[in-house]
DNA sequence: GAATGTCGTTGACTTGGATCAACAAATCAT
DNA sequence: ATGATTTGTTGATCCAAGTCAACGACATTC
């Protein structure tokens, strides 16, 4: 069941009994999305901030020279949300695509601000913000030193799931490198 | 003085009164730097989330290669930390080195975890750590797509104190390009 | 089932930034 | 002051990845 999901995600941040637990999860709303949909778009403040129990997305933003460019895939178990933008109410730039049809959890920008009153709720807020900070640092930092070899394998090593449910030119995106080149970088890997 | 310094700080987060801020700048003590000093090394857990008052500072790991990598640097008024490191106990891979002589004001990790109960505490930190999480993004997002040129002309725009005091092969290293690169290029761009 | 679109591969060519090397200027130590 | 180290500039060369273009394999749709 979708509750027990949660609540087994949860419980590998904080120590709460199934009770505690179950006045959250009332909170939050199924969504479905078909394949192609947008779960929230740049330019505005996002409704959710939403648990992903079924499919994957893409999250990105369009630069300067009008390309999309891809921040992060999200698949089982991943949070996903702008949660900056839905404090601040400033809009958001980016795009949250489903590459599947996708089901969430979600729960409102409002409904989080006052469960966060609540201790529990707080400190799994909070460390999972700190966990976020850190890995998105590490990720940040792999992106800056790496070769698109690197990348790739790195990639390959670390999330073998989204090379098989993924497009090639996206994760070509991703990783900042040109879908040719990533196509290349596969031969010559293949080849060892 | 330096209390009214971290309190004006502190206010642009959260509302709160002197007297309530008072016992929380209590936890706090004064760091000295020599430049060239660290505050922090690779493969320890560092013991103080840090507030900087004066001086200059570089954040930096060592890649795959050991070429030092520059995540960031800290001028006055910013806040420095692993916070995760401290909160999970794991070695830190970043080290913290003072580029001038530094002050700073200092919290331990255990400070901070008790401070973390009262209710502004930790509205403050959460509040911080999401506005630290988009501004990682951003950057994140930034290198991956922009040229060098670009890159030099966003740093000159929003950091034009760091080219006055940090040295220029440090500022080549943060961008991810060679000193020889960022040289040429602001040759280019002066002569626009 | 023909037509259209998406996706991945390969080849030829170009190019921006890395690399290597030398040197000038500024700073530091004693 | 003077020698040593750090810092910044410039030139010559090289190469990895971008760009452009063509094509084949699938999927999708009408």
């Amino acid at each position: 069941m979708n509750i027990d999901i949660l609540y087994t995600h949860i419980c590998s941040y904080v120590q709460i009994s199934r009770d505690e637990f179950e006045f959250f999860f009332n909170l939050f709303k199924p969504v479905y999305l078909k394949k192609g949909e947008f779960h929230y778009v740049a330019g505005k403040v996002p409704k959710y901030w939403s648990f992903t129990l079924k499919g994957c997305l893409r999250e990105y933003w369009i630069d300067t020279e009008g390309d999309e460019k891809i921040f992060q895939f999200y698949e089982e178990n991943a949070w996903v949300g702008q949660i900056q933008s839905m404090v601040t109410q400033k809009p958001t730039d980016m795009n949250l695509q489903a590459l599947e049809d996708c089901e969430l959890l979600c729960i409102t920008g409002d409904d989080m601000c006052n469960a966060v009153k609540t201790p529990w709720i707080q400190n799994f807020t909070m460390h999972k913000s700190f966990s976020d900070n850190a890995s998105i640092m590490e990720n940040s930092n792999r992106i800056k030193s790496a070769s698109p070899e690197e990348l790739y394998l790195e990639i390959l090593k670390e999330r073998p799931s989204l090379l098989l449910r993924v497009p090639q030119h996206y994760i070509a995106n991703f990783l900042g490198i040109r879908k040719e080149t990533l196509s290349r970088v596969r031969r010559r890997v293949a080849h060892l």
